[in-house]
DNA sequence: ACAGACGGCGGAACCGGTTCCATTTAAATC
DNA sequence: GATTTAAATGGAACCGGTTCCGCCGTCTGT
């Protein structure tokens, strides 16, 4: 491949003419022309580490995400990717299989690599967490969770299950199980529960049991299952898409109608919900946008801009079959 | 932060000492100690664009997506990175949002990033592809196409629609659609409808038509409609599991109850594919095995082992309630 | 007509490493 | 003790860009 010099010299001129051109200095009509045409032949392109050497201004952004096999992560990845290519940076994705010290490890790893920035699709921030971020200096955006320290975009988790809460209640369902996650998960085992719990305690009149699953569907059909069993609700109100899901599938199993027999909700608005039948009632959050979101906002970090500590992305209810309207009939 | 020169300069020896030191020259016992201490106080870490510069050895292999919000994609992924992370190799993503002069550009921008291989998550291969493979002389490894050029790790779907075909002949079925897509993959247009065509071609007594649809849902859905309306075959054997998650749907819509009024069956091994309702009959390919497959293969290319040209990658059908059994009757 | 200003350009230094080559130093051989 | 030989180290070139500096020529103002 070409190299900066091999242009100067096709061109005739000295490598600093070829590198004012590039960046947009002063250069005459004619020069312009002439390295123009030999770029365009030869299909010139900058090393980025020459580049990135004297300009210690690296373009490469790392990514931390837990799973790549998440409809969330995905979706956020894809938000993350394209506005980042637009903003002329390139995206290294570091996965951690879930392992919470592999998120450190990648901080480091990451940092080695001489990424200007990290995005974190977190879980849970430790003190370690915050200790890497120290230690390398680096930039650091949260996406889906919320820290005092560090920046963050966040699903608003706690106002959507509020609204959802409302939403349950307005329909007639006074007997409710919650089937959520691990308080570990901030966003999604803690705000949505209480956003919940916070509608539900507006009224004196219901019913609620709390119980906990994992984020796989198989461990969601197990314990819908026993919830069926043991409480019979009219309604189970799932944390995830994933465990309406399976939820769905144990309502099935069981025999039940949904939502005649038994309604269902999730959270996050997974494409299938809109595909199956009955279709989910469900929260739809705008991944997409919250990736776009945490890579303009870690870019204009890197170009000292201002940032606020905290962004919400929107949501909205989509209201599908899997809800039983009580009070329609 | 410390550069190589400041280490020389506090351990008292030159640069290019510390280099030697760094990367396992020959070096007497005092100085090594000496030059060690440094850096461990200093926490020196070296430059990645100078190294990358003048150097050789890169450990990111750039990993070329269509897109990353599909199953088979993220499990790919997920099985490229971590076997690659066993290899001590980084994973750059570069994602083409399905269009394809972008792969191309993504060649000669990882090419740029210095990266030591690349694997392509292929749609199809054209002239600019092997140009650019060409021309950056980077080692490349595909994934889901066949080349005889490159190499690359396909499912097999040639066998796996034969098997599928010879399935649906068994039980029974004589008037089928096969819902395909464009013609221009090779490895889902083209392998897979031709296996089918195959196992269907060794029976004279039954009538095929060939659709042809994109891989989104919603365009599956409106195809399926008409092939419903206006061929009402006993089965329609999708391409995909998201164009059977359409046709399912527009079972639905239709009135029509899967599998006793229409059957479907799909190809991929989706895990939602298990959880709806009726489960849907489809071929699961090993995506994340093929995904380590490739690291694997692109790791032993870049030690310059040797690798067969073409590996398949395994596959199996996945019964479930989606297809009638029309003999079992 | 001449001094000063300015646009366009080449030369060279520099970024932070690696690596080749020459030289010093120490160890080994006779 | 002198000579051979290998190990250890320093110096400098180099990778491919960017950027500072200064020279040259033309244009402008008086």
């Amino acid at each position: 491949m070409k190299t900066i010099g091999d242009i100067a010299q096709l061109a005739g001129v000295a490598k600093s003419t070829v590198s004012r051109y590039l960046n947009g200095g002063s250069i005459s009509e004619p020069t312009k022309k002439k390295i123009e045409r030999i770029i365009n032949e030869t299909g010139y392109m900058p090393n980025n580490f020459a580049q990135s050497l004297k300009a210690k201004k690296p373009n490469i952004i790392g990514t931390i995400v837990p799973r790549l096999d998440s409809f969330a992560a995905s979706q956020i990845l894809t938000g993350i990717d394209k506005h980042l290519r637009e903003l002329n940076y390139q995206m290294l994705i570091s996965n951690t299989s879930q392992e919470l010290e592999r998120e450190i490890e990648s901080v480091y790893s990451l940092y080695n690599q001489k990424v200007a920035g990290i995005i974190l699709l977190a879980t849970q921030i430790t003190k370690d967490h915050l200790k890497a971020f120290n230690e390398t200096e680096l930039p650091v955006v949260l996406v889906g969770q919320q820290h005092d320290k560090v920046y963050s975009i966040i699903h608003n988790d706690d106002a959507a299950a509020y609204d959802l809460g409302k939403y349950v209640l307005e329909n007639g369902h006074r007997k409710i199980a919650y089937l959520g996650v691990t308080e570990k998960d901030i966003a999604v085992g803690v705000r949505r529960k209480e956003g919940f719990n916070r509608a539900i305690s507006e009224r004196e009149d219901c019913e609620v049991e709390y119980y906990e699953t994992s984020f796989k569907m198989e461990d969601a059909i197990k314990i819908s299952s026993h919830i069926i069993e043991t409480f019979d609700p009219s309604i189970i109100v799932c944390a995830t898409d994933n465990i309406a899901l399976g939820a769905l599938k144990a309502a099935r199993l069981k025999g039940l109608d949904v939502p005649s027999a038994l309604s269902i909700t999730g959270f996050g608005g997974y494409e299938i919900t809109g595909i199956i039948h009955p279709g989910l009632t469900t929260v739809k959050f705008h991944y997409e946008d919250a990736g776009r979101l945490a890579a303009d906002s870690l870019v204009t970090l890197l170009n000292e801009g201002q940032v606020p500590l905290l962004n919400l992305s929107e949501y909205q209810i989509i209201e599908r079959e899997s809800v039983d309207k009580k009070f329609g009939r």
